[in-house]
DNA sequence: TCGTCATTTTTATCATATAAATAAGATATT
DNA sequence: AATATCTTATTTATATGATAAAAATGACGA
């Protein structure tokens, strides 16, 4: 057999599990412009030199590079290279963005920006909730609950039963939009947790709070579910404004 | 010189003015997929298949595929093919899934739940701002509120204006995921007008509704602010329930 | 100084070949 | 008969190389 191809060398410390080489380009490009390797004094390499560096073929950059202009990371035109949008193109409400942002700078500002979105969204989610009244979702709120209070004993994980109460409330609402941030918000809820341990002594309440929303929805009373919504919300936000170091609004 | 390439035929219906063809593919693709022309019954055909209907390269439908992959539409395996994701991975926050979602079921079922989370976002979005009270920010919104005092005597577009004011408002948020809801906004807004635009007898008001939400924001007080903001939004969505068939929920 | 044009770099597109994964069928084993 | 193993065929994954098109750059001339 004359000309074998097969070469490869995989990119560097991405995670080649079940990652195939186009996404672990996308994957170590990506990481790179976010944490703001690039700009305008080191522009982002040519496809060439991108093939070069990660000893990949051009298929696989190319394929990379369509997959993060979806993203709204970067675009590319004949002759001008590949260029870093502006943030105000990236798409926060994809896993990977966020997954990227919240690596490149761990901080607590981005939980802050989820909490005050899930402060907008998830009240008026249980609003709307108790409005359809939709048992099979309901249900799942409820099952939800149960999984909180068996966490209260040590017999159910705490932060993913929590997660799967406020997930639930947003599939509950019926709105498509609200339903979609669950991923997000779990994606950075699952991190938060490493900023605001404070012990668990603020947990002691917590399911009386949870089970006050879901009485409510149940019950068909948007206004109270709201309301009790919006309290609990609050007092999570407030555990995390106080982890932070200062206080900018 | 021997072997000319040279052939591409473009994608039927779709505008090639500034797209390139792997986005002429992406765009055919992705408006088919959310149009639900395949199921389990009648698969997304193979590759190779998608290259001779649209007469294109592999790379270019490979590349298509990845830009549909990175938005969550689909994903393809070795052997398995390429498979629809369901819809809830679909990523709505994407302006292009919003635009085919848009265009494959025009409908007030999307204005709806759009103006649903607009409801809850937006005063959130002024309440913030008026936490912040950045001053060019601030300036901005004033900026749109002139132009739609303007657009009242027919001198400025009365659409365009209405959107800069609340896409300002977002902006003043200081919140990365208030601001980018801007052009999902936007996108949806300029359609919407479609169904609701009721004769232009309730803009009337419009303008002093508008004018006390900056004014409470400009004051610094977040609580007046969130309220007016709310009440006009809500006047918002009584007029598209208005218009819609049936009133569920 | 300014516009025009040739040059050259880079992405866009195409074509083709090989590798790897895996669904499905065939065969062997218990 | 049921299960495990091997074979085959199909499809995507990856690599390579060639040509086309776009556009930044610099040379050139009016």
């Amino acid at each position: 057999m004359l000309g074998t191809t097969k070469q490869a060398t995989v990119t560097p410390r991405s995670q080649s599990q079940t990652m195939n080489l186009t996404q672990q380009v996308a994957d170590t490009l990506g990481a790179a412009i976010i944490s703001g390797q690039y700009d305008h004094t080191n522009p982002v390499p040519s496809e060439a030199a991108i093939c070069a560096k990660l000893r990949v073929s051009r298929s696989a950059v190319r394929e990379a590079v369509k997959s993060l202009a979806a993203k709204g990371l970067l675009a590319s035109r004949a002759r001008q290279g590949i260029r870093i949008l502006p943030e105000s193109e990236w798409n926060l409400y994809d896993a990977d963005v966020l997954r990227w942002i919240r690596d490149a700078n761990p901080s607590l500002d981005l939980i802050k920006e989820v909490t005050q979105l899930r402060i907008a969204v998830e009240p008026e989610a249980a609003y709307l909730a108790a409005q359809l009244r939709n048992r099979p979702a309901i249900k799942a709120i409820h099952q939800s609950l149960t999984r909180m209070k068996n966490a209260e004993e040590g017999l159910d994980d705490p932060v993913g039963s929590d997660i799967a109460f406020h997930r639930a409330i947003l599939d509950a609402s019926g709105n498509r939009f609200f339903m979609q941030l669950g991923k997000i918000i779990e994606a950075t809820l699952r991190v938060s947790i490493r900023f605001t341990n404070r012990k668990s002594g603020v947990q002691v309440g917590a399911f009386l709070d949870h089970k006050r929303v879901y009485d409510e929805i149940e019950a068909g009373n948007p206004d109270a579910a709201y309301r009790n919504a919006k309290q609990l919300l609050d007092g999570t936000l407030a555990t995390i404004m106080e982890a932070m170091p200062e206080c900018p609004g």
